[in-house]
RNA sequence: GGAGAGGUGGCCGAGCGGUUGAAGGCGCCUGACUCGAAAUCAGGUUUACCCGUGAGGGUAACGGGGGUUCGAAUCCCUCCCUCUCCGCCA
Protein backbone atom coordinates (compact mmCIF):
# COMPACT_ATOMS: atom_id res chain seq x y z
CA UNK A 1 0.00 0.00 0.00
CA UNK A 2 1.20 3.93 -0.77
CA UNK A 3 0.76 6.83 1.29
CA UNK A 4 -2.40 8.38 -0.09
CA UNK A 5 -0.84 11.61 0.60
CA UNK A 6 1.75 10.31 -2.11
CA UNK A 7 -0.75 8.98 -4.32
CA UNK A 8 -2.48 12.97 -4.36
CA UNK A 9 0.76 14.27 -5.03
CA UNK A 10 2.11 12.27 -7.79
CA UNK A 11 -0.79 10.51 -9.82
CA UNK A 12 1.69 10.90 -12.70
CA UNK A 13 4.10 8.77 -11.18
CA UNK A 14 1.73 6.31 -9.63
CA UNK A 15 0.10 6.12 -13.21
CA UNK A 16 3.07 5.01 -14.67
CA UNK A 17 3.86 2.20 -12.32
CA UNK A 18 0.63 0.97 -13.02
CA UNK A 19 1.14 1.32 -16.90
CA UNK A 20 4.41 -0.10 -16.27
CA UNK A 21 3.34 -3.41 -14.49
CA UNK A 22 0.51 -4.02 -16.68
CA UNK A 23 -2.37 -4.03 -13.76
CA UNK A 24 -5.89 -2.60 -14.60
CA UNK A 25 -6.44 -0.02 -12.43
CA UNK A 26 -8.23 3.59 -12.79
CA UNK A 27 -6.32 5.67 -10.60
CA UNK A 28 -8.82 8.28 -11.30
CA UNK A 29 -11.56 6.27 -9.74
CA UNK A 30 -9.95 6.14 -6.84
CA UNK A 31 -8.88 10.17 -6.05
CA UNK A 32 -12.34 10.67 -7.01
CA UNK A 33 -13.54 8.06 -3.80
CA UNK A 34 -10.28 9.85 -2.08
CA UNK A 35 -12.39 13.17 -2.64
CA UNK A 36 -15.89 11.88 -2.01
CA UNK A 37 -14.81 10.33 1.31
CA UNK A 38 -13.36 13.08 2.84
CA UNK A 39 -15.70 15.46 1.59
CA UNK A 40 -18.46 13.43 3.87
CA UNK A 41 -16.01 12.89 6.72
CA UNK A 42 -15.68 16.26 6.77
CA UNK A 43 -20.01 16.85 7.03
CA UNK A 44 -20.23 13.51 9.38
CA UNK A 45 -17.38 14.91 12.15
CA UNK A 46 -19.63 18.09 11.86
CA UNK A 47 -22.60 16.50 12.86
CA UNK A 48 -20.88 14.43 15.33
CA UNK A 49 -19.42 17.25 16.71
CA UNK A 50 -22.82 18.87 17.37
CA UNK A 51 -24.22 15.57 18.66
CA UNK A 52 -21.35 15.78 21.11
CA UNK A 53 -22.50 19.49 22.13
CA UNK A 54 -25.67 18.57 22.64
CA UNK A 55 -24.79 15.71 24.59
CA UNK A 56 -22.75 17.68 27.14
CA UNK A 57 -25.22 20.21 27.21
CA UNK A 58 -28.19 17.87 27.90
CA UNK A 59 -27.69 16.75 31.49
CA UNK A 60 -26.98 20.46 32.90
CA UNK A 61 -29.60 21.82 31.37
CA UNK A 62 -32.81 22.56 33.47
CA UNK A 63 -35.57 20.39 32.89
CA UNK A 64 -37.68 22.19 31.05
CA UNK A 65 -35.35 23.08 28.14
CA UNK A 66 -34.49 19.35 27.62
CA UNK A 67 -37.12 18.36 25.46
CA UNK A 68 -36.03 20.96 22.69
CA UNK A 69 -32.17 19.77 22.84
CA UNK A 70 -33.00 16.11 23.02
CA UNK A 71 -35.32 17.17 19.57
CA UNK A 72 -32.73 18.28 18.02
CA UNK A 73 -30.19 15.72 18.95
CA UNK A 74 -32.28 13.11 17.03
CA UNK A 75 -32.61 14.95 14.29
CA UNK A 76 -28.70 15.09 14.38
CA UNK A 77 -28.73 11.76 14.90
CA UNK A 78 -30.96 11.08 11.98
CA UNK A 79 -29.03 12.95 9.52
CA UNK A 80 -26.00 11.58 10.65
CA UNK A 81 -27.93 7.76 9.81
CA UNK A 82 -28.50 9.19 6.54
CA UNK A 83 -25.48 10.08 5.99
CA UNK A 84 -23.67 7.16 6.88
CA UNK A 85 -24.19 4.90 3.93
CA UNK A 86 -22.76 6.97 1.54
CA UNK A 87 -19.69 7.54 3.55
CA UNK A 88 -19.09 3.94 4.46
CA UNK A 89 -19.94 3.02 0.58
CA UNK A 90 -17.01 6.01 -0.51
CA UNK A 91 -14.68 4.51 2.49
CA UNK A 92 -15.04 1.11 1.44
CA UNK A 93 -14.26 1.56 -2.26
CA UNK A 94 -11.47 4.04 -1.40
CA UNK A 95 -10.42 0.98 0.43
CA UNK A 96 -10.62 -1.34 -1.31
CA UNK A 97 -8.75 0.72 -4.44
CA UNK A 98 -6.12 1.53 -2.20
CA UNK A 99 -4.72 -2.16 -2.08
CA UNK A 100 -4.52 -2.57 -5.88
CA UNK A 101 -2.29 0.75 -6.00
CA UNK A 102 1.34 -0.25 -6.70
CA UNK A 103 4.35 -0.30 -5.16
CA UNK A 104 6.22 2.47 -7.79
CA UNK A 105 9.46 0.16 -9.23
CA UNK A 106 12.80 1.37 -8.55
CA UNK A 107 14.18 3.13 -11.38
CA UNK A 108 16.78 0.45 -12.35
CA UNK A 109 13.86 -1.71 -13.42
CA UNK A 110 13.96 -2.33 -16.80
CA UNK A 111 10.14 -1.45 -18.60
CA UNK A 112 8.83 -4.80 -20.13
CA UNK A 113 6.31 -7.25 -20.71
CA UNK A 114 7.39 -10.88 -19.48
CA UNK A 115 10.52 -13.00 -18.61
CA UNK A 116 12.34 -12.16 -22.29
CA UNK A 117 12.30 -8.23 -20.76
CA UNK A 118 13.95 -9.35 -17.72
CA UNK A 119 17.74 -8.40 -17.79
CA UNK A 120 20.34 -11.25 -16.52
CA UNK A 121 22.82 -9.40 -13.64
CA UNK A 122 25.25 -12.82 -13.84
CA UNK A 123 26.15 -16.27 -13.87
CA UNK A 124 28.03 -18.85 -11.71
CA UNK A 125 28.95 -22.06 -12.61
CA UNK A 126 29.34 -23.56 -15.82
CA UNK A 127 26.46 -26.17 -17.33
CA UNK A 128 28.15 -29.69 -16.91
CA UNK A 129 28.48 -31.46 -20.45
CA UNK A 130 27.32 -34.88 -20.58
CA UNK A 131 29.36 -38.09 -21.86
CA UNK A 132 26.40 -39.93 -21.75
CA UNK A 133 22.79 -39.96 -22.17
CA UNK A 134 21.60 -37.57 -19.07
CA UNK A 135 18.05 -38.70 -17.34
CA UNK A 136 15.40 -36.10 -16.33
CA UNK A 137 14.65 -35.69 -12.39
CA UNK A 138 11.76 -37.93 -12.86
CA UNK A 139 13.58 -40.45 -14.45
CA UNK A 140 16.03 -40.83 -12.00
CA UNK A 141 14.08 -40.38 -8.94
CA UNK A 142 11.45 -43.34 -10.35
CA UNK A 143 14.44 -45.36 -10.91
CA UNK A 144 16.01 -44.73 -7.74
CA UNK A 145 13.04 -45.06 -5.85
CA UNK A 146 12.78 -41.12 -4.70
CA UNK A 147 9.57 -41.05 -5.17
CA UNK A 148 5.85 -42.24 -5.91
CA UNK A 149 3.05 -40.13 -7.58
CA UNK A 150 0.84 -42.87 -8.57
CA UNK A 151 0.08 -43.66 -5.46
CA UNK A 152 -1.08 -40.10 -4.34
CA UNK A 153 -2.40 -39.56 -7.36
CA UNK A 154 -5.17 -42.27 -6.50
CA UNK A 155 -5.99 -40.08 -3.32
CA UNK A 156 -5.06 -36.64 -3.48
CA UNK A 157 -5.57 -35.73 -7.28
CA UNK A 158 -3.27 -34.70 -10.08
CA UNK A 159 0.10 -32.60 -8.95
CA UNK A 160 0.53 -34.72 -6.05
CA UNK A 161 3.71 -36.95 -5.00
CA UNK A 162 5.34 -38.45 -1.98
CA UNK A 163 8.98 -38.55 -1.28
CA UNK A 164 10.20 -41.65 -0.47
CA UNK A 165 13.74 -42.94 1.15
CA UNK A 166 16.62 -41.36 0.35
CA UNK A 167 14.13 -38.38 -1.87
CA UNK A 168 12.48 -38.02 1.73
CA UNK A 169 16.08 -37.59 3.08
CA UNK A 170 17.28 -35.54 0.00
CA UNK A 171 14.42 -32.89 1.21
CA UNK A 172 14.67 -32.27 5.05
CA UNK A 173 18.91 -32.72 4.30
CA UNK A 174 18.55 -29.45 1.88
CA UNK A 175 16.35 -27.58 4.04
CA UNK A 176 18.18 -28.06 6.67
CA UNK A 177 21.30 -27.28 5.19
CA UNK A 178 19.66 -23.96 3.96
CA UNK A 179 18.25 -22.99 7.58
CA UNK A 180 22.22 -23.35 8.71
CA UNK A 181 23.56 -21.54 6.12
CA UNK A 182 21.37 -18.62 6.12
CA UNK A 183 20.78 -19.02 10.17
CA UNK A 184 24.69 -18.86 10.59
CA UNK A 185 24.69 -15.33 8.74
CA UNK A 186 22.42 -13.85 11.75
CA UNK A 187 19.03 -14.80 10.91
CA UNK A 188 16.42 -16.22 13.54
CA UNK A 189 14.73 -19.73 12.87
CA UNK A 190 11.41 -19.45 12.69
CA UNK A 191 8.62 -22.16 12.35
CA UNK A 192 5.10 -19.64 11.60
CA UNK A 193 1.46 -20.63 10.91
CA UNK A 194 0.73 -21.53 7.52
CA UNK A 195 -2.97 -21.58 8.61
CA UNK A 196 -3.84 -17.97 8.66
CA UNK A 197 -6.68 -15.30 8.91
CA UNK A 198 -7.54 -13.26 5.27
CA UNK A 199 -5.99 -9.89 7.04
CA UNK A 200 -2.55 -11.77 7.17
CA UNK A 201 -2.33 -12.60 3.41
CA UNK A 202 -4.08 -9.11 2.90
CA UNK A 203 -1.32 -7.74 4.84
CA UNK A 204 1.59 -9.06 2.64
CA UNK A 205 -0.01 -7.83 -0.17
CA UNK A 206 -0.69 -11.61 -1.30
CA UNK A 207 -4.61 -10.29 -0.83
CA UNK A 208 -6.42 -9.63 -2.49
CA UNK A 209 -4.93 -10.19 -5.98
CA UNK A 210 -3.92 -13.46 -5.32
CA UNK A 211 -7.18 -15.37 -3.82
CA UNK A 212 -7.58 -17.35 -6.44
CA UNK A 213 -4.18 -18.81 -6.00
CA UNK A 214 -4.76 -19.51 -2.48
CA UNK A 215 -6.44 -22.94 -0.27
CA UNK A 216 -8.67 -21.77 1.73
CA UNK A 217 -10.60 -23.37 5.02
CA UNK A 218 -14.11 -21.93 4.43
CA UNK A 219 -15.13 -23.92 7.75
CA UNK A 220 -12.44 -22.00 9.74
CA UNK A 221 -11.94 -18.96 7.92
CA UNK A 222 -8.56 -19.70 7.11
CA UNK A 223 -6.22 -20.13 4.37
CA UNK A 224 -3.25 -21.77 3.51
CA UNK A 225 0.00 -20.04 2.90
CA UNK A 226 2.08 -20.35 0.01
CA UNK A 227 4.95 -19.41 1.58
CA UNK A 228 6.27 -18.15 5.46
CA UNK A 229 6.72 -14.79 4.09
CA UNK A 230 3.28 -14.04 5.05
CA UNK A 231 3.54 -15.53 9.08
CA UNK A 232 7.43 -14.11 9.55
CA UNK A 233 6.17 -10.57 7.90
CA UNK A 234 2.73 -11.27 10.15
CA UNK A 235 4.60 -11.80 13.49
CA UNK A 236 4.92 -8.09 14.00
CA UNK A 237 1.77 -6.97 12.92
CA UNK A 238 0.34 -3.82 14.90
CA UNK A 239 4.11 -3.45 15.94
CA UNK A 240 6.08 -0.53 17.15
CA UNK A 241 9.73 -1.91 16.82
CA UNK A 242 12.50 -0.67 18.78
CA UNK A 243 15.00 1.12 16.19
CA UNK A 244 17.67 -0.59 17.84
CA UNK A 245 16.50 -3.77 16.87
CA UNK A 246 16.32 -3.00 13.54
CA UNK A 247 16.97 -4.70 11.34
CA UNK A 248 15.03 -8.08 12.03
CA UNK A 249 16.11 -10.92 9.87
CA UNK A 250 14.19 -14.21 10.09
CA UNK A 251 14.30 -17.78 8.48
CA UNK A 252 11.49 -19.33 8.17
CA UNK A 253 10.52 -22.47 7.26
CA UNK A 254 6.98 -23.85 6.27
CA UNK A 255 5.17 -26.02 3.98
CA UNK A 256 3.65 -24.12 1.41
CA UNK A 257 0.37 -24.38 -0.78
CA UNK A 258 -0.31 -22.76 -4.03
CA UNK A 259 -3.12 -23.70 -6.42
CA UNK A 260 -1.47 -22.02 -9.67
CA UNK A 261 -4.71 -21.25 -10.81
CA UNK A 262 -2.83 -19.03 -13.87
CA UNK A 263 -1.10 -22.06 -14.61
CA UNK A 264 -3.19 -25.21 -15.20
CA UNK A 265 -1.56 -27.29 -18.09
CA UNK A 266 2.18 -25.82 -17.42
CA UNK A 267 4.63 -28.04 -16.23
CA UNK A 268 2.56 -30.70 -15.29
CA UNK A 269 5.58 -33.31 -15.22
CA UNK A 270 7.41 -34.20 -12.33
CA UNK A 271 8.52 -31.86 -9.60
CA UNK A 272 8.70 -28.66 -11.05
CA UNK A 273 5.14 -27.27 -10.39
CA UNK A 274 3.34 -29.47 -7.40
CA UNK A 275 0.42 -27.61 -5.40
CA UNK A 276 2.24 -28.42 -2.45
CA UNK A 277 6.25 -28.05 -0.91
CA UNK A 278 8.29 -27.12 1.74
CA UNK A 279 10.56 -24.05 1.38
CA UNK A 280 13.21 -21.95 3.37
CA UNK A 281 12.66 -18.51 3.17
CA UNK A 282 14.27 -15.06 4.61
CA UNK A 283 12.58 -12.24 5.13
CA UNK A 284 13.95 -8.83 6.95
CA UNK A 285 13.21 -5.89 8.07
CA UNK A 286 14.86 -2.53 7.68
CA UNK A 287 14.72 0.95 8.78
CA UNK A 288 13.04 3.05 6.32
CA UNK A 289 15.32 3.68 3.99
CA UNK A 290 15.50 3.08 0.16
CA UNK A 291 19.81 2.64 0.50
CA UNK A 292 19.45 0.53 3.80
CA UNK A 293 16.80 -1.10 1.57
CA UNK A 294 18.90 -1.88 -1.54
CA UNK A 295 21.64 -3.11 0.68
CA UNK A 296 19.87 -5.52 2.29
CA UNK A 297 18.30 -6.35 -0.84
CA UNK A 298 21.63 -7.45 -1.72
CA UNK A 299 22.46 -9.55 1.41
CA UNK A 300 19.44 -11.93 0.81
CA UNK A 301 20.61 -12.46 -2.49
CA UNK A 302 24.01 -13.47 -1.77
CA UNK A 303 22.49 -15.52 0.85
CA UNK A 304 20.76 -17.43 -1.54
CA UNK A 305 24.18 -17.36 -4.10
CA UNK A 306 25.66 -19.44 -1.20
CA UNK A 307 23.33 -22.12 -0.90
CA UNK A 308 23.52 -22.73 -4.65
CA UNK A 309 27.34 -22.11 -4.32
CA UNK A 310 27.66 -24.39 -1.54
CA UNK A 311 25.57 -26.98 -3.25
CA UNK A 312 27.22 -26.86 -6.51
CA UNK A 313 24.46 -25.52 -8.46
CA UNK A 314 24.94 -23.15 -11.52
CA UNK A 315 22.97 -20.49 -11.90
CA UNK A 316 22.27 -17.30 -13.33
CA UNK A 317 20.38 -13.97 -11.49
CA UNK A 318 18.06 -11.88 -13.40
CA UNK A 319 16.77 -8.69 -12.78
CA UNK A 320 12.95 -8.76 -13.12
CA UNK A 321 11.51 -6.43 -15.60
CA UNK A 322 7.97 -4.50 -14.83
CA UNK A 323 5.40 -6.74 -16.32
CA UNK A 324 7.31 -9.70 -13.74
CA UNK A 325 7.53 -8.03 -10.67
CA UNK A 326 4.28 -8.37 -8.35
CA UNK A 327 2.00 -5.21 -7.33
CA UNK A 328 4.31 -4.22 -4.30
CA UNK A 329 7.36 -5.37 -5.15
CA UNK A 330 9.89 -2.10 -5.79
CA UNK A 331 12.78 -4.49 -7.44
CA UNK A 332 12.87 -8.18 -7.76
CA UNK A 333 15.92 -10.62 -8.51
CA UNK A 334 15.14 -14.22 -9.81
CA UNK A 335 17.78 -16.63 -9.02
CA UNK A 336 17.68 -19.43 -12.23
CA UNK A 337 19.47 -22.59 -11.39
CA UNK A 338 20.38 -24.47 -14.12
CA UNK A 339 18.20 -27.96 -15.24
CA UNK A 340 19.56 -29.79 -17.41
CA UNK A 341 16.42 -31.79 -18.50
CA UNK A 342 15.05 -28.30 -19.60
CA UNK A 343 18.62 -27.36 -21.64
CA UNK A 344 17.79 -24.21 -19.03
CA UNK A 345 17.71 -21.84 -16.40
CA UNK A 346 14.69 -21.78 -14.37
CA UNK A 347 13.36 -19.66 -11.39
CA UNK A 348 14.22 -21.09 -8.17
CA UNK A 349 14.71 -17.93 -6.07
CA UNK A 350 12.82 -15.02 -5.46
CA UNK A 351 14.47 -12.01 -4.02
CA UNK A 352 12.10 -9.23 -3.33
CA UNK A 353 12.25 -5.43 -2.00
CA UNK A 354 8.80 -3.81 -0.83
CA UNK A 355 9.70 -1.01 0.83
CA UNK A 356 6.61 0.02 3.33
CA UNK A 357 4.05 -1.69 1.09
CA UNK A 358 3.83 -4.79 3.41
CA UNK A 359 4.25 -2.55 6.39
CA UNK A 360 1.52 -0.35 5.82
CA UNK A 361 -0.81 -3.00 5.52
CA UNK A 362 0.12 -4.56 8.07
CA UNK A 363 1.00 -1.63 10.45
CA UNK A 364 4.56 -2.40 11.50
CA UNK A 365 6.74 0.48 12.36
CA UNK A 366 8.91 1.66 15.05
CA UNK A 367 9.93 4.95 16.00
CA UNK A 368 13.19 6.68 14.82
CA UNK A 369 15.79 8.77 16.38
CA UNK A 370 13.53 11.98 15.91
CA UNK A 371 10.91 9.84 18.24
CA UNK A 372 8.60 9.46 14.75
CA UNK A 373 6.66 6.85 13.91
CA UNK A 374 7.54 5.05 10.52
CA UNK A 375 6.68 2.26 8.76
CA UNK A 376 9.96 -0.58 8.44
CA UNK A 377 10.83 -1.57 5.15
CA UNK A 378 10.70 -5.17 4.83
CA UNK A 379 12.30 -7.68 2.31
CA UNK A 380 12.44 -11.59 1.32
CA UNK A 381 14.42 -13.74 -0.63
CA UNK A 382 14.11 -17.96 -0.79
CA UNK A 383 16.97 -19.56 0.74
CA UNK A 384 15.49 -22.84 -1.01
CA UNK A 385 12.20 -24.61 -2.39
CA UNK A 386 11.71 -28.36 -2.57
CA UNK A 387 10.90 -30.11 -5.03
CA UNK A 388 11.81 -27.92 -7.22
CA UNK A 389 15.49 -27.86 -6.14
CA UNK A 390 16.03 -31.39 -6.14
CA UNK A 391 15.54 -30.77 -9.96
CA UNK A 392 19.30 -29.52 -10.65
CA UNK A 393 20.25 -31.36 -7.59
CA UNK A 394 19.64 -34.90 -9.32
CA UNK A 395 20.04 -34.06 -12.68
CA UNK A 396 23.08 -31.93 -12.51
CA UNK A 397 24.88 -34.85 -9.86
CA UNK A 398 23.89 -37.94 -12.11
CA UNK A 399 26.08 -40.17 -13.04
CA UNK A 400 26.02 -42.81 -15.92
CA UNK A 401 24.98 -45.62 -13.91
CA UNK A 402 22.09 -43.85 -12.67
CA UNK A 403 23.06 -43.00 -9.26
CA UNK A 404 23.35 -39.61 -8.06
CA UNK A 405 26.45 -37.68 -6.35
CA UNK A 406 25.32 -36.34 -3.20
CA UNK A 407 26.93 -32.93 -2.92
CA UNK A 408 29.46 -32.39 -0.11
CA UNK A 409 27.72 -29.86 1.78
CA UNK A 410 24.66 -32.34 2.17
CA UNK A 411 26.37 -34.98 3.02
CA UNK A 412 26.87 -34.37 6.79
CA UNK A 413 22.82 -33.97 6.94
CA UNK A 414 22.77 -37.50 4.75
CA UNK A 415 24.18 -39.67 7.06
CA UNK A 416 27.96 -39.06 5.80
CA UNK A 417 26.74 -40.62 2.13
CA UNK A 418 28.25 -39.87 -1.15
CA UNK A 419 26.05 -41.21 -2.98
CA UNK A 420 22.10 -42.07 -4.06
CA UNK A 421 22.23 -45.10 -4.96
CA UNK A 422 18.81 -47.58 -5.64
CA UNK A 423 17.07 -48.28 -2.54
CA UNK A 424 17.95 -51.49 -0.54
CA UNK A 425 16.05 -51.41 2.37
CA UNK A 426 12.25 -51.53 3.26
CA UNK A 427 9.90 -51.65 -0.34
CA UNK A 428 7.66 -48.21 -0.56
CA UNK A 429 3.78 -49.84 0.22
CA UNK A 430 3.12 -49.15 -3.40
CA UNK A 431 6.16 -48.81 -6.33
CA UNK A 432 6.06 -46.53 -9.67
CA UNK A 433 7.81 -48.75 -12.45
CA UNK A 434 11.11 -47.30 -13.05
CA UNK A 435 11.03 -45.91 -16.51
C1' G B 1 -16.09 -30.06 22.46
C1' G B 2 -18.44 -28.72 27.70
C1' A B 3 -18.48 -25.30 32.28
C1' G B 4 -16.70 -20.81 34.36
C1' A B 5 -13.65 -16.11 34.63
C1' G B 6 -11.72 -12.23 31.94
C1' G B 7 -9.90 -8.75 27.73
C1' U B 8 -9.20 -0.74 29.71
C1' G B 9 -3.39 3.86 27.87
C1' G B 10 4.21 1.58 27.58
C1' C B 11 2.96 -1.62 32.22
C1' C B 12 -0.25 -2.55 36.69
C1' G B 13 -5.09 -1.18 37.79
C1' A B 14 -10.02 1.79 38.83
C1' G B 15 -14.45 2.99 36.40
C1' C B 16 -19.82 -0.23 35.12
C1' G B 17 -25.14 5.16 31.12
C1' G B 18 -23.50 11.80 30.92
C1' U B 19 -18.65 17.04 32.29
C1' U B 20 -13.60 10.15 31.22
C1' G B 21 -8.62 10.17 26.29
C1' A B 22 -10.22 7.83 30.47
C1' A B 23 -8.85 7.95 38.60
C1' G B 24 -4.51 6.05 41.12
C1' G B 25 0.29 3.78 40.84
C1' C B 26 4.75 2.42 38.00
C1' G B 27 7.80 3.74 33.93
C1' C B 28 9.56 7.67 30.73
C1' C B 29 10.63 13.14 29.51
C1' U B 30 11.33 18.33 31.19
C1' G B 31 12.07 21.79 35.14
C1' A B 32 13.12 23.04 40.50
C1' C B 33 16.26 21.60 44.66
C1' U B 34 21.80 19.63 44.64
C1' C B 35 28.86 20.43 43.63
C1' G B 36 26.61 16.02 41.27
C1' A B 37 23.35 11.94 42.15
C1' A B 38 19.46 9.78 45.04
C1' A B 39 15.13 11.30 47.48
C1' U B 40 11.41 15.12 47.06
C1' C B 41 8.31 18.73 44.46
C1' A B 42 5.97 20.79 39.77
C1' G B 43 4.66 20.03 34.79
C1' G B 44 4.42 16.80 30.67
C1' U B 45 3.86 11.83 28.48
C1' U B 46 -1.39 7.53 22.83
C1' U B 47 -2.62 6.87 17.89
C1' A B 48 -5.24 7.44 13.21
C1' C B 49 -8.00 10.40 9.91
C1' C B 50 -9.96 15.27 8.32
C1' C B 51 -9.68 20.89 7.95
C1' G B 52 -5.64 24.66 8.26
C1' U B 53 0.73 27.59 5.19
C1' G B 54 0.87 27.89 10.58
C1' A B 55 -0.81 28.46 15.39
C1' G B 56 -4.70 25.56 16.04
C1' G B 57 -9.45 23.05 15.46
C1' G B 58 -12.72 18.69 14.64
C1' U B 59 -13.71 13.39 14.66
C1' A B 60 -12.65 8.43 16.10
C1' A B 61 -10.45 4.58 19.28
C1' C B 62 -11.38 1.09 26.47
C1' G B 63 -10.24 -6.98 22.01
C1' G B 64 -13.23 -6.85 16.62
C1' G B 65 -18.13 -6.03 14.47
C1' G B 66 -23.32 -4.81 15.16
C1' G B 67 -27.47 -2.90 18.25
C1' U B 68 -30.23 0.12 22.21
C1' U B 69 -29.95 5.53 23.69
C1' C B 70 -30.22 12.58 23.01
C1' G B 71 -25.54 10.28 25.00
C1' A B 72 -21.97 3.71 25.76
C1' A B 73 -15.49 1.83 28.37
C1' U B 74 -20.18 1.19 31.00
C1' C B 75 -26.56 -2.15 28.72
C1' C B 76 -27.76 -6.10 24.66
C1' C B 77 -26.15 -9.50 20.46
C1' U B 78 -22.14 -11.75 17.92
C1' C B 79 -17.13 -13.08 16.72
C1' C B 80 -11.95 -13.40 18.30
C1' C B 81 -8.37 -14.03 22.08
C1' U B 82 -6.47 -15.25 27.21
C1' C B 83 -6.89 -17.98 31.89
C1' U B 84 -9.04 -22.20 35.15
C1' C B 85 -11.50 -27.02 35.35
C1' C B 86 -13.44 -31.36 32.48
C1' G B 87 -13.20 -34.13 27.81
C1' C B 88 -10.19 -35.46 23.49
C1' C B 89 -5.34 -35.89 21.39
C1' A B 90 0.38 -35.98 18.17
Amino acid sequence: MLDIGFVRDHPDIVKKAIADKRLDLDLDRLLDADRRRRALQQEMDQLRSRRNELSAAIPKAPPEQRPALVDEARQVRERLAAAEPESVRAQAEFDGLMLLVPSVPAPEVPVGEGEDDNVEVRRWGTPRTFDFEPRDHVDLALSLGLVNFDGPRRYAGGRSYALVGDGALLELAVLRYAVDVVAARGFLPVIPPVMVWDKALEGTGFFPLGREDTFAIEKDGLFLTGTSEVGLVSLHRDDVLDEARLPIRYVGHSTCFRREAGAHGRDTRGLYRVFQFQKVEQVSFVPADASVSEEEHYRLLSNAEAVLQGLGIPYRIALACTGEIGLGQVRKHEVESWMPSRGKYSETHSCSTLHDFQARRSNIRYRDAAGRLRFVYTLNNTAVASPRILIPLLENFQNADGTVTIPEALRPYMGGRSRIEPRSGPAAPREDPPR
